[in-house]
DNA sequence: CAGACGTGGTT
DNA sequence: TAACCAAGTCT
């Protein structure tokens, strides 16, 4: 064969255990969120999936229940203009988010006839879906046989299977390798193990301190093993925040999403002093779609 | 590939 | 308190 890429043998009866361990660790500990729901259908996956891109799950909660009570299918949200979206993203941060989502909405009803598609490449076509969004839905919302590589996943594959501490700043090749090597074979069983690990890495295997003794697969992870080593790669990017633009963004447009309509110029120049940084700024919002001009002299709006 | 992109809670 | 962290995507 040509790509004779091996990827790291991950040893076959204990990954068969780890099955065993994620999938019933789950089905005893599996948090009741409002996107487990019986009734929860495919956009409301794809829904809950954006709004929880790098987003905490306690700030998601609310606004998802309000989401898709107002707009049950991706019609009902194509037919509101994008401005209502980003109304209703309230402070859910990344606001960008609510624009793509809605913008996902109109492709999915003129390229799939109002139904989330299933298949992965016309997943990823959509606005605002990347690796990890179109194999979440095709996985959570599907059933599908896919490995689901977000940060949690990351980080408990990177520590049982690889003993690593944390999982370096960008996904590897060898990364996806391992984790679709380490996929059950059975369809409904895999979507369970993706599932379960990443609830596993939120609940347990977290981030700062992990709670190895209440771990279901402490006795086969390579990072207990080795006794918990230090993460030891490069430096992981911090991100200040206090006076960037993105800040000044976010007060501008809470100014736009607090107010009933239009606001004039003078509303926005009272939240940011900096003039420079503030045109900007709002330049940007306005290159974005997230702001637009009404017409008036110096009045502006969400978009209608 | 590095950097931009919100917001708020925790250590 | 500054830094880190939280179900990433796009350019």
């Amino acid at each position: 064969m040509v790509f004779s890429t091996s990827p790291q043998q991950v040893a076959g009866p204990a990954l068969d255990q780890m099955h065993d361990a994620v999938c019933d660790w789950y089905a005893a500990h599996a948090r009741p969120l409002p996107w487990r729901r019986p009734t929860t259908t495919a956009w409301h996956v794809m829904v809950s999936e954006i709004m929880l891109q790098q987003t905490p799950v306690d700030r998601v909660a609310p606004v998802y229940d309000e989401w898709i009570a107002r707009w049950p299918t991706p019609g009902a949200l194509a037919a509101v203009p994008s401005g209502e979206a980003v109304r209703a993203w309230g402070r859910l941060g990344y606001p960008r988010r609510a624009l793509r989502l809605h913008a996902a909405a109109a492709a999915i009803c003129e390229r799939h006839d109002g139904e989330v598609p299933s298949d992965l490449e016309a997943l990823r076509a959509l606005p605002g879906v990347g690796e990890y969004t179109a194999a979440a839905v095709a996985v959570f919302a599907y059933g599908q046989r896919q490995a689901v590589l977000d940060t949690n996943v990351r980080r408990v594959l990177g520590r049982a299977l690889g003993g690593d501490a944390l999982p370096a700043p960008s996904l590897s090749v060898a990364e996806r390798a391992r984790a679709k090597a380490a996929l059950p074979v059975d369809p409904a069983i895999s979507a369970r193990w993706s599932i379960g690990l990443m609830e596993l890495g939120a609940l347990v295997c977290t981030a700062r301190a992990p709670v190895c003794g209440g771990c279901p697969v402490r006795d086969l992870c390579q990072w207990h093993a080795a006794g918990r080593p230090a993460y030891d790669g490069p430096a992981r990017r911090g991100q200040t925040y206090a006076g960037t633009d993105r800040q000044c963004r976010g007060r501008l447009l809470a100014v736009l999403r607090d107010a009933e309509g239009a606001v004039p110029g003078s509303a926005l120049r009272q939240v940011w002093d900096d003039a420079t940084q503030r045109e900007r700024a709002l330049d940007s919002l306005l290159d974005d779609g997230l702001v637009v001009t009404t017409g008036a002299d110096d009045e502006y709006a969400l978009p209608g």
